[in-house]
Order: C-alpha cells, then sequence, then structure tokens
DNA sequence: TTCTTTTTTGCAAGCGCTTTAGATGCTAGT
DNA sequence: ACTAGCATCTAAAGCGCTTGCAAAAAAGAA
C-alpha cells in the first residue's frame, strides 16, 4: 500500500485505452482530429486512472512552460503586493504559472535572477524593480521571451511597461497643494536614483513649483527610505524647513511623517498638509486619514499581465508603453476646498 | 542579427570542449568524478558559449525540479505576505525557486491549486490557507512530495507544520487584560470556522476567563471579516455590549476598532483596551500603537521552509508540529502597568 | 614490466510528452 | 468496383539533460 505508487503517465493512459500516445495527447490539450466516441473513451481512462499531464515533460516537448517569472523587490511592500495581486489573478485566468522571485534591495542579484527564471524556460517575465543595470536591460532586450514591466518604467521606452504617469500626477497633487496657500512644499521621496522619484516626480514637483510661481529649491527635497522610522525622523528637518507641506512618494514614510507630525503637536491639515502616493490600505489607516494619488496597483498588475500573454501570444500590442489613469483621493490630511 | 540564435545546449558545450555530454553534466552539477584541467577546459567552453542548462530537461531527467510549490490565501495580506517573505529567503537560501499561487477565499479551489503544482512536478508544498477539505487533506497525505503547513494549523497532526502556541498566546494576553481590571472581555474574531480562531484562539479566551473567575458568553465573541470596515462596523456592538477591552485576531481588524473607538470619543487605553494579534507593521501605524502577539512571522515562514528542505532531501525531522516562542510587544492600547 | 586498483570518461538508455509524416479507414463520386 | 479526399490515428523522432554501466586511462603494487 505505502509503496510510491509509480506515477501514471501518458503511455499508461494510452495502453488502457488502447489507442496511441499521440491520440492521448491529442485528448489533453484539445485538438480536434480526435473522434468524439474515441475521446470519450480517453477521458474515461483519464478520470479512471487520475491521470495528470507531468508539466515539466511537456513543457520539454513543446517549449512552453506555461510558466511566467515575476521578479520584485521585497514582497511585504504593500505597493509590490498589490501588483502582484493583480498579476496573479490575470495569470490564473489564462492558466499561467507563477514563478515569483524577490530580492533585497541593494545586492546586484537581479542579474541572476533574470538568468534562473530563463533558465526555468518561463515564457514570459513581468518585472517590478526600480532601477535595471546596462547589463540587465540588455538581457532583457535579447531575451527570448517577452518582458514587461510592471509599476517601473523603461527610460529608453523599448521594453513594454504599465504604469500611471507619474509626471502629471506629481505635478497635480502638488499643483493642489500650492492651491490650498503653501508656499513651501517639501518633497519627501526614496531614493533618486530610482527614475521614478529622480526624473519623474521631481519634475512634476518642479513644474508645478514653477506653474505656481514658486522657486525650486533642493532643500526641500528630503530623500530618504521608505518606512516608519524614516518618516519620524525626517520630520524635524521637513518642519525646520519651514515647509507647510508635503508630497511624499511612499505612504509607509508617510504615515511616519503623519505620526511624528501630530506628535509634535501640529494640526493636520491646518498647519501642515501631507498628500501621498499609491493610496494602499495605509492611507485608510493613519489618522488623519491620507490623502494620496491613488494608482490603480491591481490594474497596472493586472493590464502588465494581460499584455505580456499578448507578447507570449505573439499579437500585435499597439501600446507598448501603457499609462493607466490615476485619480486623486482627498481624505483629511489635506484642507477641505470651500 | 535578429533571427532567435538558437540555444545553446549541452550538446554544443560537449563539442566544443570535446568531451562528451556526461562530462559537461558531471561538471555542471559538480560531480568530484572529473580531473581538474577538464573542468576547467569545460568551465571555459561554458562560459564563452554563455551556457546555461534547461531546468526543465534537467527536471525531467532528474526527477527534481528544484521548484516548491506555495498555496497562500491572498497575497496582500501583510500577515502572509510576512509568512511568504521568510519562506522565499530560505528558499533562494537552498536554490528552490517558488511557485505562488494564491486562492480566493471561499471557491474550493485549493485542490486545483494543490494539483496543478503537482503537475509541474515541484518537490514540496508550504500550504498557509485556513481550512482544508478533506479531499485535499488527503491528497497531501497520500502526496509524492513533502507538504508542511506555516501559520496554519494540522487538528489531525499527521502533516508538518509551523506555528504558535495560538492557545497560550490568546490565554496569555487576554489575562494581561483581565489584570488590567477589565472584567468584560470582547473577542473579536474572523471565521471561527478557521480552527486558530474557532479552536485554539476562543480556548485560550475562555481559559484566560475561567482562570479569572469570569464567565464565559458567547455575546462577548463577535465574528466578522478581517477588514477596516467590518472593525467600524462592529464597534458599535462591541461598545454596546459594556466590554471594556478586547482580544482581536487579525490587525487590521483590531486597527478599524482602534480608529472607530477613538472616533468615537473613547479613550484607549484608559476607557478600553485593545490587544491584537499578529504584530505587523500596522500596530506601529495607528495612534495609539496597538499592543499585539508577536507572531514570528517571517520565522514561521523561514523555519517552515527549511523543514521543507529537510522532508525533501529525507532527513530525519524530530518534531513535526514545531511550535516557535512568540511574545507579547505592549504599546498604547493597553495600560501600563505601575 | 605486468597486473590491479582507482580515477576519468563515454555510451546510450531513458525521463514523459508533443508533433510531424505517413498509414488506415471511410465516405462519396463516377 | 475504384479512387479521391477526409477524418482519424499510429509510429517514431526528438526536446535537453541525468545516470548506470562499461571502457579507457592513470596510478599503484608487485
Amino acid at each position: 500500500m505505502d509503496q510510491p505508487e509509480k506515477e501514471i503517465t501518458i503511455t499508461d493512459v494510452a495502453k488502457q485505452a488502447g489507442v496511441s500516445m499521440a491520440t492521448v495527447s491529442r485528448v489533453v490539450n484539445g485538438n480536434n482530429n480526435v473522434k468524439e466516441i474515441t475521446r470519450q473513451k480517453v477521458l474515461a481512462v483519464i478520470d479512471k486512472l487520475h491521470y495528470r499531464p507531468n508539466a515539466v515533460a511537456r513543457g520539454l516537448a513543446s517549449k512552453k512552460s506555461t510558466t511566467i517569472g515575476v521578479i520584485m523587490p521585497s514582497i511585504t511592500e504593500l505597493l509590490y503586493a498589490n501588483l502582484a495581486d493583480g498579476i496573479d489573478d490575470v495569470a490564473s485566468m489564462y492558466k499561467y504559472n507563477i514563478l515569483l522571485t524577490s530580492f533585497d534591495n541593494g545586492k546586484n542579484e537581479e542579474q541572476q535572477l533574470f538568468n534562473s527564471l530563463l533558465a526555468k524556460q518561463v515564457d514570459g517575465i513581468i518585472y517590478m524593480g526600480e532601477q535595471v543595470s546596462d547589463e540587465l536591460y540588455e538581457s532583457m532586450l535579447n531575451s527570448r521571451v517577452p518582458v514587461v514591466f510592471a509599476g517601473a518604467v523603461d527610460h529608453k521606452n523599448q521594453i513594454a511597461s504599465v504604469n500611471i504617469d507619474y509626471v502629471t500626477a506629481a505635478r497635480d497633487v502638488v499643483k493642489l497643494l500650492i492651491d490650498n496657500g503653501n508656499q513651501k512644499i517639501a518633497m519627501v521621496t526614496g531614493d533618486l536614483k530610482n527614475s521614478i522619484n529622480g526624473d519623474y516626480r521631481l519634475k512634476g514637483y518642479q513644474q508645478a513649483l514653477e506653474q505656481g510661481g514658486i522657486n525650486y529649491s533642493s532643500n526641500n527635497v528630503f530623500e530618504t527610505v521608505y518606512n516608519l522610522q524614516a518618516g519620524a525622523a525626517v520630520w524635524d528637518a521637513i518642519n525646520d524647513s519651514g515647509a507647510t507641506a508635503a508630497y511624499v512618494t511612499n505612504d509607509l514614510l508617510a504615515a511616519g511623517i503623519v505620526n511624528a507630525a501630530m506628535a509634535a503637536g501640529k494640526n493636520i491639515p491646518q498647519d501642515f498638509e501631507i498628500i501621498t502616493s499609491s493610496n494602499t490600505i495605509l492611507c485608510d489607516v493613519t489618522r488623519p486619514q491620507m490623502t494620496s494619488v491613488a494608482q490603480p496597483l491591481y490594474d497596472i498588475g493586472a493590464v502588465a499581465m494581460r499584455m505580456l500573454t499578448k507578447l507570449m501570444n505573439k499579437e500585435i500590442v499597439d501600446e507598448l508603453e501603457v499609462r493607466l489613469p490615476y485619480s486623486l483621493v482627498k481624505r483629511d490630511t489635506t484642507k477641505k476646498n470651500n
């Protein structure tokens, strides 16, 4: 009884059903060239034997693994978790499995992850990192399988990507802060080498200032890391700078700032306004609740995955660089107008 | 140039290096039976050709995929994300890739996910769901590959699992609430059919009450779902019940309650105390910050994965049911004693 | 040197499935 | 009855790699 019951293979099914392997294969793969009665016969045997095709063998023979690779920074960051959620749903909708790899920021192991995914013969890859090295970029361009960026920008615009327009999003919210009467607005950001921050958001911030007739000063840009402590730590500097509002690029960081400001006795939003950038659940948890750019994270992931299916399928993709609409969710860290 | 440059295979390497495939295979797999000079020669060719072994072919030939499957509820729930984080780290430490599958609670698709993972020839599976159907349980027991539960209990204690002692954890915190002078303590929980809630935590809650000489009443047990709105929604009922403290089984739910109570003008912790159960980042984000059972989520995931490696390796595992120590992190939703 | 051992290699048989080329059996047309 | 034309099906060649077995080479032993 307890002996490792031999796995049943396509041969077993073929034998029992009195047909060839090829026919079983056709039935399993839904190929039409099988007489209905034969199909039934085969299906019956499959059912009886609990036959389950070996996906590895299938992959080797067909050169398709029905598996996609996902490269992401920490899975515990809500931003990425939400993107992954969208990817996952669409992937399973199209019967793809997900090979998940994440990297500790810093170590340049992304290239390695990428290679290992290729070695596993994934049919496509979704990348959600922050900055790709030239080498990795090169690998992606020459890759045998399609690559799509989700929530990550390709400055050279050669790789498919799904994002929101970070520039206008930043500009919009900073404009709102200006309209609300703020003259000195801090931008609190993560690594500026990440071009979403350093190129796009910063540009939007600067554009808004310019349009509002406010001089830009790098002194108002606070570069730090994405965690609560950093938020608390940076608060004093922000406050000392005389800023009356802050545009923050990360919800957790923003939560830290909100709490630090509250603890310092600031009255939010009357004395200080804050807008954050991802609209994760954290925006609803803090008190006051945070106004935020609402990135359609789930959708970004979902659309990226959908795009990948098309690419894998050699279908034409009209637009390589997709920009999904974002909105602004006003909560309680910004003043209510009229 | 743009023609799909043929993938280089072990044959190419063998030919170029003037050795047999077998030798190349040995070199690649670190088999010792290769003369050093030969090894160097082969490695040089591998390097030159950028040879990368096809993991699928390897898997088929060796019957090992160096891939494990992970079955989890929503990836966006911090609890699971943290478990997954630990799993991921240890998995990559042991060179395993992760095939991630998640399910929308409710639909009984877990069995299907399990089967699809087996079809993909994973070498082992980590399960993090809440309740396994009898059918699925049976499949797991008879599975060709080992299965480990992470943060999920096996009431029948036949499948390897890693958890904390939910009973004593619940008892401890409820005892603390009693010691703090509360006579009527609510338990706010998710689905009681999930045995972590319905069997373990509830039991701990009851034990603490009993030891404190307080009568248990199911009226003080509030069963709901895990989100912010539910927390807000259940608050009135809790308050009306006359409870002066609550033991909550989920951080997001707890955050909802904290905020609702504060909004209702309650003074926390003087008027109302709250203890939650997972010590995720949410505990630090709310104001007041939440006292919580500190489940070592990352470690649970890591240990589960480590156990799985042993199981996959046919090593002996002394204890099938691992209980990791938990602690209690006192923050500001409970009174400071002296 | 010759015979053993031991170390290195190569051969070739699969792993379980897909897929192409061609066989077989039917139906219909003439 | 004979053949063309389809619908079905089978045979068998891989897919790229691992691995047991045996041969070849190298190293000792006598």
